[in-house]
Formats: structure tokens, C-alpha cells, sequence
DNA sequence: CGAGAATTTGATGATGATCAAACATAGTGG
DNA sequence: CCACTATGTTTGATCATCATCAAATTCTCG
């Protein structure tokens, strides 16, 4: 573990938010819950840039986001652009991370802050013993990597046939809905990812995502001021 | 079930051909394996055009393809053009679907055959039972979806930054690679899917990929007679 | 405050979509 | 078995969208 970061003792803290999203423990017995707040009991900080884990990092634990965000990519060891990097995903405060790793024992990608975050560490080997001890734990965790495969093919589907305006779109209301769902403003929230990652994210150019983003301010669809962004108009933005 | 389709018993085949693919029974004793045996013992046969599920149909089965190949489709109930439809998965003998289906106990996608067809029928309430006495069998579980993930996410890489020509060159490849790995010839298949279905699939318009197969077959990068196709170069369709 | 990073905006061009029409192939019924 | 119709494929011409190149401006943080 490397200085930048740091692990603690949190039980009390990671049962009262993560590990509510990460493990849902409905049908779990008092006893069972408190093994679970056991095994994740650690927390680590990652500063703005750092990374969690990167791509060939052997992988031992699942991570659930306690605060702040996160982006994933790949580095594509492509032909002509020797290296390009690709966002693949974006992980809000509850969501669950490093899933990738469990096919081959090793991460497939980066996870990077996008900001100064915390997130709960799930030692895997502990974790999947859990899970086979307390079918309520297995169901949900199946769940959850069903449901993974779901929002990246759902992604998929918006890449390849949308157009930019329409990517970048759905993507303000993914965000607006998901803030809204943990609680925060569905109308107002910040971007922490730049012009270039939303890019990436979105399979289109920086000056795109600009450009885009200023055609809805002037049409009064949101108000964008940098990474700020309040949503004026959901109604027309979805049916861009 | 449909007059359509049918259901046989069948143990013996499914646990030499499918099953080794879905199961992976390294690491089951010879208990376990006859037990699995058991619980997939059912086989289903889908006729080219016809869906094995559909979105929205209650999810209780996983399934594993046992000869032909299917495609997996998302029918976007969109803005404009009201409901298109948007191939998102190719799947080979020995392939596992219906995953989709855990997150919410209902199918988030259609799976139809591209041939004559069947597949191993893998009762999920059973299976998840089974999983949870065994270890083996729940690890290979876990990998297995978080390959599916790894899967999806390649593909929303590849859609997003590579040109039309790259994506068809990867499919090309990524076709060769899946048939040899499947003990198929590595140079010359099928492609069962139209090119209407490719160019969902890859995220461009059928006559784009249309245009792409015959560019490269002017090359001598391959031979293309409409759905047969026969790789020349290897090495060049690579560095595209 | 100052330097490097990020963003905005403009001008231009290439890639791939769209429209259209000829052609091939496969499935169907006489 | 063949003709016929459906469906799928190829190819061409034109045009829109978005990438690229470039430069000015703003933001961020050390």
C-alpha cells in the first residue's frame, strides 16, 4: 500500500452506507449482518488521480464506493495510436467495483478518483465464502453482476446508435437520475469528469462534448458554467 | 412451450458438450458432476428466426448453446425512430446466455437462433442451489459473469474509437479466434448473422459493412461470397 | 499570482449515413 | 424441379455529422 493512501477501521461507517447498496442486507439474519460488517471493514482513501487498482493488478477484493467518484478505462494496446485510453464506466457513491477482476484473478482495467474518495474494501476470498454460506448474500450478488452486464450493454446499445447530441443527453439524465436516487438534486450537479473523459466515455471528441454541451445551454435546455451543470428543461432533453 | 419447439432429456450429450463449457467440472467430484448432470438434462431446440426468450420474459433458466449459434437483441423503445432494434451479442456453441435475466428475474434482451439451433436448459433455482453447496461450481459461476462483463466492455471500446473498417477486421478476427478455440477451422466459417444484423452489431449501416467486406476482399485480405468467408491475411487485417 | 491544464469556438475535411437502384439468393408453392 | 417472390446484398451518388487542426480564453491549483 503506498503512502497516498490509507486503510482504516470502519465497520460502523461502511455498514451504515456502501454496504447497504453493495449487499443489500434484506433476508440477512442479525448475526449474518454483523459477519458481513466484519469481512468489509476497511476503507481506503484515493486522492483525485490516483488509481485503486490498474490494469494487471492482481485482484483480491471487491470495492464499494463510499464517497466521491471514480472513473474505469482500458488502455487500448491498439495499431496505429500506440495506447490510447478509453472510459468505460463511472461509479457514484453505493456503486460496486473490480467485478472485472474475478475472471482471470486480474483487474482489467484502471480505476481512477475522479475526486478525493473513499471506498470500502470486499476481501473477495472472505466475501465469496459469505456468499456461500447465506443464499441471500449469493442471490444478491449474482444480482448485482447481472445487473453489471446489463448497464454495459445498455451502453453499448447508446454508442452505436446514437447521435452526439443524443449521447450526450442520456447521459445528463443518467446522472441527473442517479444523484436523484442517492438522495442528491437531480437538477444541479458537478461533472467530474473533463470535457476529454466524457469524450471517451461517449466515443466521441472533446470539442464535440464542448460544443454539444453549449448548444443546450443557448437552447435553454441546461445551464453549463465548466463542470457545473443544472438541467433546465428534462423534458426536451429527453426527447432529443 | 411452443409447438415449435421441443424438449428432450438428454444428460449424456449436454454433459459432453455444453456443459464442459458452462460448468467447467475441473475441481467437481464425481458426485458433484452427476449431480449437475441431473439438473441440466434438458435440451431445447430453436429453429433459425425463432427466440429462445424474449425482453421481458420471466427469467428461470440459463441456457448453453449445444450447436448452432444465436444473436442477443435489445429492441430500443426509443424517441424518433420508434423502436429499432440493436443486435448486441453473438453467441457460439458452448456459449452461455441469459444472464441478463438475474438482475431483475426478467429477460432484458431477445435471444434469437441465426440457425437452426439448440441448447442445454439450465434451471437457475436449481443451479444457484447448487452453486451455493459447491465451491468449484460457484467460483466458476462468478468468473463466468465477470467475463461476460469484461466481454461487453471490449465491445463498447471497440465501438466507440475504432472506424468502421477496424470494427469489421476485429469481428473477422474475433470470429476466427472463438471457431478454432471451438476446434472449427480458423480460416474459413459462416457468418450466419445478415449484414444488417453486423452492421447493429458494430454500430454502421449494412451497406458500410457491405462496402468493408468488399474493400477487403479487393485487398486479398479475405474472400467474401456472401456469408462465407475465408481469411487470406491474418497479419494485415490486424494491423488495420 | 502564474503556469499548465482544460475549455470554448471557428474553419475545414473525411468518414460514414442516407437515398436509390440493380442484382443475387433462398425459401415457397405449383 | 423450376419459376416466383421475399429477402438480402452490392454498388453508386450525395450529403450530414463529427473529427481534426488551430487559436483564443478561462480555470485550477501549487
Amino acid at each position: 500500500m503506498s503512502d497516498s493512501t490509507s486503510m482504516r477501521r470502519r465497520a460502523a461507517h461502511c455498514s451504515s452506507c456502501a454496504m447497504r447498496h453493495l449487499c443489500m442486507p434484506e433476508g440477512l439474519c442479525a448475526n449474518d449482518v454483523s459477519r458481513l460488517e466484519n469481512i468489509i471493514s476497511v476503507t481506503r482513501k484515493i486522492r483525485r488521480g490516483e488509481a485503486l487498482f490498474r490494469a494487471g493488478d492482481p485482484f483480491d477484493s471487491l470495492y464499494a464506493v463510499r464517497s466521491g467518484s471514480l472513473k474505469t478505462l482500458v488502455t487500448h494496446g491498439s495499431s496505429r495510436d500506440g495506447g490510447r485510453e478509453r472510459v468505460t464506466g463511472l461509479l457514484l457513491a453505493g456503486d460496486a467495483l473490480g467485478l472485472d477482476g474475478i475472471g482471470d484473478g486480474r483487474h482489467t482495467c484502471d480505476a481512477v478518483a475522479l475526486e478525493d474518495s473513499t471506498v470500502c474494501v470486499v476481501p473477495y476470498a472472505l466475501f465469496e465464502r459469505m456468499c456461500r454460506e447465506t443464499d441471500a448474500l449469493q442471490r444478491r450478488m449474482h444480482r448485482m453482476m447481472s445487473q453489471a452486464i446489463n448497464r454495459e450493454s445498455d451502453h453499448v446499445v447508446r454508442l452505436g446508435m446514437l447521435r452526439a447530441d443524443e449521447r450526450v443527453a442520456r447521459l445528463l439524465l443518467d446522472m441527473s437520475a442517479r444523484l436523484a436516487r442517492r438522495g442528491y438534486a437531480a437538477t444541479e450537479f458537478t461533472m467530474r469528469m473533463t470535457r476529454d473523459d466524457i469524450g471517451s466515455y461517449l466515443g466521441m471528441t472533446l470539442e464535440t462534448v464542448s460544443r454539444t454541451l453549449s448548444r443546450f445551454d443557448k437552447l435553454g435546455l441546461i445551464e453549463a458554467h465548466g463542470k457545473s451543470i443544472r438541467i433546465r428543461d428534462f423534458e426536451r432533453l429527453r426527447s432529443i
